[in-house]
DNA sequence: TGTACATCAGTGAACGCGCGTTCACTGATGTAC
DNA sequence: TGTACATCAGTGAACGCGCGTTCACTGATGTAC
C-alpha cells in the first residue's frame, strides 16, 4: 500500500504530533513505538520507514515540540499566570515539554539532550526579553531564575497526591514571582491584602 | 542459605539504599531488580522475601531517602548555596531525590507519589522554618518559591549538555534568590559588583 | 491522454532479548529437648 | 551445654510477557513510453 508523497509528509508530521503527545503524558520509556504509530494512525511495522531507531524518533519529537514554543509579548506575569495555571498542571500531552519531559531526557542520547538544551537556550533568551531588570544581564538573570521556579514548581504541583498542597505551590509560586520585581513593603502589603479574601 | 536475623536487617537496608542510589542516577525504568540486588550484594531471587514488587521497593526507597533527608539550620542562603553548586549537580546519586525523581514519580503507582507528597511536605516546612519574611505566611510562601527555583534550576543544570549554560543556570539562580530578600538598589550593585570581577 | 511497470509506504507476523516474577532446592540458623 | 531437627533466607534456573526491530509481502503511486 503505497501512499502519496503528500501523504508521507502528514504521517510523519502525525507521528511526531503523536510521540509529542504520548511522551509528555507518559515519558520516554512507557510509549512504545507501537502506541506512537498507532496513535498515528498507522501500524507499527512502519517506523522504521521514518526513524532510524526509537532514540532518533525522541529526538525528533523533542525538537518538534521545541521549536513550536513561544513566548507572547503580553508580559512576564501574564506568562507567569498562564504557565502557573491549573490547567497547565493537568494538561501535560499539550503543556510545557521541558516541565514535563527535562528531567527524564538528562538519562537519554546525546541527540534529545542536545534538543533538550537547545530548547532551554531559546527558553531564556525569550524570556530574557520580556523579563524586568536594569540591563540585559539583570534580565536574563530574572529570566533564568523565573524560569527554574516555574518549572520546578509545575514538577512539585505535578508530583502531589494533594490536591490543596499542588494548589498552593502553583499559587504561592505565581505570588512569589510577582513580589519579587516589586519594592518591599507594597509587597508584603498585598499579600496581607490577598489573604485577608 | 539461610542467614541470621541482624544479617536480614542489614540485607534489607542495603537493598533500600541501593535502590535509592541507583534509582536517582537511572531512573525507575532503567534500573532492573537484579541490579538493585546486585548493588547490594545478592542475587536476584531473594528479592521476594523482601518486597511485595518493584513498585513497593519503589515507594519504599522512596521513603527511606526522603525520611533522611535534613535542613541544617544555618540558614536558607548557605542552603541555597550547597544546593544549587556543581557538586550537587554531579552528584544526583546522593543528591537530592525531588530533584532526580519527582518529575518521573508523577507517572508512579499511588504509593510512591504519597511518599514523595509527604517528603515534599516535610521540606516545605523545613525551609519555611529558616526562609525569611515578616510572617509564617510569608516565610512558607518564600521556602515554596526558592524551593521550586533550586529544584527547578538543578533539573535544567543536570539536563543541560552545554557546560557554560548548565553553570550559568546554577550561578544565576543563586545570585536571583540571594537578591530576592534584600532591598532593590543594593542587590543590583552587588549583581554589577559580581559581573566586574 | 492512456497504459505497463517499477517503486516503495504500509502491513502484520516473527525474532530475540531483557525484565519482573516464580519456584524447587540448599544449607546455615536457631529452637526444642 | 550439646545435639537433632525444623525453619527459612538466599540461590539460580526457568517462565511469560512485552518491547524494539526486522522482513517478506501487498497494492497504490507515479513514471516511462
Amino acid at each position: 500500500m503505497k501512499v502519496s508523497r503528500e501523504q508521507v509528509l502528514e504521517n510523519k508530521k502525525a507521528i511526531l504530533a503523536a510521540a509529542g503527545r504520548l511522551f509528555r503524558e507518559r515519558g520516554f520509556d512507557s510509549v512504545t513505538v507501537a502506541d506512537v504509530m498507532k496513535s498515528a494512525g498507522l501500524t507499527h511495522g512502519g517506523f522504521y520507514g521514518y526513524f532510524k531507531s526509537k532514540d532518533d524518533l525522541i529526538a525528533q519529537a523533542l525538537a518538534e515540540v521545541l521549536g513550536h514554543s513561544t513566548v507572547s509579548s503580553d508580559g512576564l506575569s501574564a506568562y507567569t499566570r498562564r504557565y502557573l495555571s491549573a490547567d497547565h498542571r493537568e494538561n501535560v500531552a499539550s503543556g510545557c515539554v521541558i516541565a514535563a519531559l527535562a528531567s527524564e531526557t538528562t538519562r537519554q542520547p546525546g541527540a534529545a539532550r542536545a534538543e533538550m538544551t537547545a530548547g532551554l537556550k531559546q527558553q531564556i533568551a525569550r524570556l530574557s526579553t520580556i523579563a524586568p531588570g536594569a540591563d540585559g544581564a539583570y534580565k536574563r538573570r530574572a529570566a533564568i531564575g523565573s524560569w527554574a521556579a516555574m518549572v520546578g514548581a509545575m514538577i512539585l504541583a505535578r508530583v502531589s497526591n494533594d490536591a490543596a498542597l499542588s494548589d498552593e505551590v502553583l499559587s504561592e509560586t505565581r505570588a512569589w514571582l510577582a513580589e519579587q520585581d516589586q519594592p518591599k513593603a507594597p509587597a508584603r502589603a498585598k499579600l496581607k491584602a490577598r489573604r485577608a479574601r
